[in-house]
DNA sequence: TCAAAAGTGTTCTGGATACACCCATGA
DNA sequence: TCATGGGTGTATCCAGAACACTTTTGA
C-alpha cells in the first residue's frame, strides 16, 4: 500500500425519513456554499478522525433533529472524483427512520423540531415524491434510499421505528401504503402481519369517533430480519 | 464543515469469488506488514485521488487476476477507527465473481493465474467455508459478502458471471448448490429456472459419458434484477 | 444390457389475492 | 339511524416442494 497521504476527505449524508401527513418525508437543508447556494440537499458533514462512520451519522442526525436513537442504516458509498466541485470527498449515504409525532395529523412537525445551523440558510421535511432539485448526486442517494427502504419494509420490522409504541393496524398499514405508494387490501393485511408474529396485541383500546380499534405493539423494537419470506 | 484536513486514508478490498472444484473459493493474500504478517487477508489497498471506488477495485482485480470484466458490487464501509493498528484506514469492501474456467475440474486453476506482489508473501484459492485466520476485520466481510452473493443469486442472473458461455442446466444447478450450500431438486430447478426467461436454449449438446445434455446460454450477460420473484 | 445422467411430467400444500358480511361507535 | 371504520371468514390461484417414469448415451 502507498504510504503517501492521500488528499481524501470522507463524509456522510443521511436520508432522515418520516411518515408524516399521510406522505413520506425526508429532511433537506438549503446550502449556502458555493456552487450550491440555495440549493437543496440532504444533511451530512465530514467525519472526525476518530470517529466510525455510523457515530458520524448519527451525531449528524442529533444535531438536526435532536433524535437519539433512531433506525440508522449504511447505504452506499459515493466516490465519483468529480462529485463535489470543492474538492475530492467521498460521501457515505446512511438512511435514518424516526417517528415524529401522530400520523395523519394535519400541519404537525410532530414533536420533531429541526435544528438550523449558520452552515445551512434552511432546513424543513420534503414529500419523497415531490423533491426539488438537489446537490451533488444526491438525486441517486433518494432513489437508493427509497428502493431500500421499501425493500427492508417487505422482510424486516424497521416500521417499528416510524411509530409510536402503540399502533392500530389501520395505522401500520397506511405506514406500509405511504411508503411503498400503493393500497393494500386492510384484511390481507392483516393476516399477514399478524402471521409474521412479530405483533403483540395490547388489552387497550383506540379511542375515536368510529369502533374502537385494537392497539398492537412491536415485541421487538429493534430491528429483526422476519424469518420464511420467500 | 470542517475545512481541516482529515487524516484518513480509503482503501478497497476485494472478495474475489470463484466456483472451482465443487467448491466456493476466494482469493486471499498472504501479508507480509506488521502487525499481520503472514497473517490471511483479502486483497485490496489504497485508492489513487482521482478514481472512484468502483475503479479501484477494479483494478485491484485486474492486478491480482488479469481479469478485465468481472461482476463487481460494492459491498459495505468498514470504518472502526481501530480497524487498521498502523492508521485510521476506512476500508469499502467489494466482492466480484468471475469464471475461473471448467465446474468440476479437478486441481486446476482453471485458467486464472494468480500474480503475486512483492508486497505479499503469497497468494491463493480458500474455500469459503474453510478460511483460515484472516487480518483486520476481514471475517466480518467476509461473511458479509457471502451473505450477499446468496441474496443475490437468488433474484437476479449474476451466476452468468461465474459460468463459460454455454453450460448445461446441471453445471448451472451445481453453481447454485456450491454457493447456497444445500442440494437443490433437479426437476424443480429446472422448472424454475426456465420460467425466469432469462435462459436461451442453444441447438449443441454436451459431449460426454451419459445421454448428452442440452447447452443454454444467458439471454443477457450483464446484471439483471429478475422481475416477479416475490 | 446396464449404469448414469437427461428430459418430462403429477400431486399437494401454503401463501397471496379478491371479496362479503356483520359489529361498534359518534354524530 | 346512519356513516365510518373495525373484526372475521371464504373461494381461488399460483409458486414451491416432493416425488416417478421414460430416454439416451458410453462402456
Amino acid at each position: 500500500m502507498t504510504q503517501i497521504a492521500q488528499s481524501i476527505r470522507v463524509a456522510v449524508d443521511i436520508v432522515i425519513f418520516t411518515v408524516q401527513d399521510n406522505a413520506l418525508k425526508v429532511i433537506l437543508i438549503r446550502m449556502k456554499k458555493k456552487p450550491f447556494t440555495g440549493i437543496w440537499a440532504f444533511p451530512g458533514g465530514l467525519i472526525d478522525s476518530e470517529e466510525s462512520l455510523d457515530a458520524a451519522s448519527k451525531r449528524e442526525l442529533r444535531e438536526k433533529t435532536g433524535v437519539r436513537s433512531p433506525y440508522l442504516e449504511q447505504l452506499y458509498a459515493f466516490s465519483d472524483p468529480k462529485r463535489d466541485p470543492n474538492g475530492r470527498v467521498i460521501s457515505i449515504a446512511y438512511f435514518a427512520l424516526i417517528n415524529s409525532g401522530p400520523i395523519s395529523s394535519k400541519g404537525t412537525d410532530g414533536g420533531i423540531k429541526l435544528i438550523t445551523t449558520t452552515k445551512y440558510s434552511d432546513i424543513g421535511w420534503f414529500d419523497v415524491l415531490k423533491l426539488p432539485k438537489l446537490a451533488y448526486d444526491h438525486k441517486n442517494i433518494a432513489k437508493y434510499a427509497l428502493q431500500r427502504l421499501r425493500w427492508k419494509l417487505e422482510y424486516t420490522n424497521i416500521a417499528y421505528s416510524l411509530l409510536p409504541s402503540r399502533f392500530t393496524l389501520s395505522e401500520l398499514r397506511r405506514v406500509y401504503e405511504i411508503i411503498l405508494d400503493r393500497p393494500l387490501d386492510r384484511r390481507n393485511f392483516q393476516r399477514k402481519i399478524l402471521s409474521l408474529k412479530m405483533l403483540r396485541r395490547t388489552p387497550k383500546k383506540q379511542v375515536g369517533r368510529h369502533r374502537p380499534a385494537r392497539l398492537y405493539e412491536f415485541k421487538v423494537r429493534k430491528p429483526v430480519i422476519i424469518e420464511g419470506v420467500s
